[in-house]
DNA sequence: CTGCAACTTCAAGTCGGCTTGAAGTCAAGC
DNA sequence: GCTTGACTTCAAGCCGACTTGAAGTTGCAG
């Protein structure tokens, strides 16, 4: 298809990611070397179109098991429709929080409230996510999607 | 305001977190009890609100560190409101990732391809996030985890 | 040919966010 | 007054996603 290979360093320059993070991806199955260069390993450049959506799938919260899932991926599965369609609702409400949340943070910025935990308009906000009472699986799926200190 | 203190164990199931939990945000600086009975921790009604938003954040993908500092929000702090509002641009970009994954799943699970990787629809979306293939960009090794959610 | 930067493997370490376990305290219902 | 079960502390463990380190190999510029 074209004659250009890449090695792992390039492949890392390209994708952002480091050497090592290829290393363990396809030790996790997400990703796979068109071969080896002696020992060294060599991509097709598609790989980076395939690590832009897995970078994409972990920043909107997917677990690698997940996302190897998905890439495998076996013909006709009706099984896998059903679970990507109920992924994407899973997305839906991850984005009504996320919604919620950058509207209280936009207000919060604005308003006058010495403390978050002062502001009115934040609580009222809040409170409608207050189904909790009785059961709450609180294990919903979250997600990342910040720098938040690589530290 | 009113004289129901509640203990740790009606605040767990009210909010839907364990008591090991509530603790250990005790101990990070998230929340903090009214007062003892005996050793006993006792809760103002209020935490509820508090861990509300708590729970929002996290779910937002906030770190705990994170959200004390924004529960803690000293008064008028300028730097605060600017902190606030470039959560809010974070957010902005969160959602439009997590709208594009949403999107791309719902294609995926309707259009007829074997694998994932196979589907030129979802390709086509992807490369544009695909801003990678210049530089290294040497500030962004990759994301933080995040928590994923239990089994 | 040589030197060395870039690769290789494998094991162990790190970090965040909790959970679990051991061992003890205590308020209240019988 | 005794039992019981919900609480207490503290330390250690766990999981996911990587990173780091040690020790060894190798393609290629000079």
């Amino acid at each position: 298809m074209d004659g250009a290979l890449l090695d792992i360093g390039q492949v890392a320059r390209d994708s952002g990611l480091t050497t090592s993070t290829l290393r363990y991806y396809e030790d996790r199955g997400l990703i796979r070397p068109a071969g080896r260069h002696g020992l060294r390993r060599v991509y097709e450049p598609s790989v980076l179109r395939q690590l832009a959506l897995i970078v994409l799938a972990r920043q909107t919260g997917f677990g690698l098991d997940e996302i190897a899932g998905l890439l495998q991926a076996t013909p006709a599965d009706a099984d896998l429709r059903a679970r990507l369609a109920a992924k994407a609702d899973e997305l839906d409400a991850a984005l009504a929080r996320l919604t919620l949340m950058r509207d209280n943070l936009r207000h919060a910025a604005g308003c006058g409230h010495p403390r978050l935990a002062d502001c009115p308009h934040l609580n009222t906000a809040v409170e409608s996510t207050l189904p909790l009472g009785e059961q709450a699986d609180l294990d919903r799926p979250a997600f990342p999607g910040f720098p938040a200190s690589r530290a």
